[in-house]
DNA sequence: GTAAAAAGCAGGGTTTTTCCTGTTTTTTAT
DNA sequence: ATAAAAAACAGGAAAAACCCTGCTTTTTAC
């Protein structure tokens, strides 16, 4: 019997997909069964009959995306993988993908011995953090114990402040946001108090600069 | 004889780098003999008595860009052609990287047999843009003739513009900013006034958006 | 049903940004 | 050396952003 773990590739960027596809083909064990451009491709495209026991997925995804999907692995299939894979580094996204049950992270310019690495960590012991990751970790359970926790604070904004925050990533004024939004200007100052607390910045720059860093809107 | 045409690729993620590779090597006709992970290394690495033709190239690393390796190549090897190869499909960038000399562009998320057509048409006809680089291109040439272009905005931009335009994109105060640049206010205000015309926005934010959208600033 | 919390709104003041129309100084080109 | 262009700077004013404190109305919780 071929004894191969199936490896899932999902990843929107097609040229990296079949490259790292064809790459991982090549390891002696595994084997890439299942390929997908989103989250919700993947989805569709599991068989339950034929799962795989480690997922590689890209947090940025159209349709549906690496924090979502890994919350419904989390509850659906507990037990199957999944190994971050993303080009930002940045700390809010590897502690949001580990908050979503990925088991490991990696950057998309780590070299070949590295993903080697993460799939058998992956086999042997359940997790893979490099010193990479565990930095970022470290350093993001200190701010959430000092100041207050910037991924807690991104769910706990209302609709009408996400509305807000998004309207103000322009060059419209409050009031016209005001106007847009079908409310007096006082209650848009509120808003706009209440996310400069939440947000911990204190201008409506620092403001747009955290929605386009969170991704709350795109560019 | 072997009849293959050589290959470079020059991209500072090493998964992506190494999976492009590991595609390209199966084309018939076609070998890889040349990677790098940014500009810098790729024209170290360059033997003038083994020279590729095409050369596959991302636009963001460090050290050297793809803008940059492309204008030297333009210069020192006009002959080598570059197919530009990017996540983003901001019209700026697909522009940038064209006027830089590039023969071509594919995103990223292109499949594989849209990365062959390129080889082709590039060793054929001399460059390949597909409907989304033309249509871009289009677009951009109407925005040139119409308001002012953008592209060349970019280029033009003095060394105080620039450094006042990254500053800007904080929650200093312009008279902090003033401060830091040892100038006085009004001339910072000469700044900003002259930066609103060039890269036509009419408030900090539009400016700090501008600034990021073309990776001026990095978040 | 009622107390408490959250959302909406208001008055009024300070600071910052934005926008004019200039003058002076420095740099550049011939 | 000098005209032209670019950079630095100013006064003054309107608009927008920011920051208080407090008062209704609506929602939520028990």
């Amino acid at each position: 019997m071929p004894d191969f773990h199936p490896i899932a590739v999902v990843d929107d960027h097609t040229l990296f997909r079949k490259g790292l596809i064809s790459l991982i083909n090549v390891f002696p064990n595994f084997q890439v069964m299942l390929e997908a451009s989103n989250g919700k491709e993947f989805i569709q495209l599991l068989d339950p009959n034929n799962l795989p026991e480690i997922v590689l997925m890209d947090i940025s995804m159209p349709e549906m995306d690496g924090y979502a999907t890994c919350e419904w692995l989390k509850s659906h299939y507990p037990h199957i993988k999944v190994l971050a894979l993303s080009t930002m580094d940045a700390e809010t996204a590897i502690i949001k993908m580990i908050r979503s049950g990925a088991k490991g992270y990696i950057v998309k310019d780590a070299d070949l011995s590295e993903l080697k690495l993460a799939f058998s960590e992956l086999l042997s012991i359940g997790f893979f953090y490099n010193e990479l990751v565990s930095r970022k970790v470290i350093h993001s359970i200190n701010k959430i114990v000092e100041d207050n926790d910037e991924v807690a604070a991104l769910q706990k904004l209302s609709e009408n402040e996400l509305t807000f925050l998004r309207l103000s990533c322009s060059e419209k004024t409050y009031s016209e946001i005001a106007n847009e939004m079908f409310k007096s200007e006082k209650t848009i100052d509120g808003y706009r108090a209440e996310l400069f607390k939440k947000l911990s910045v204190s201008s409506r720059v620092g403001m747009v600069m955290y929605a386009i860093k969170n991704g709350i809107v795109q560019l």
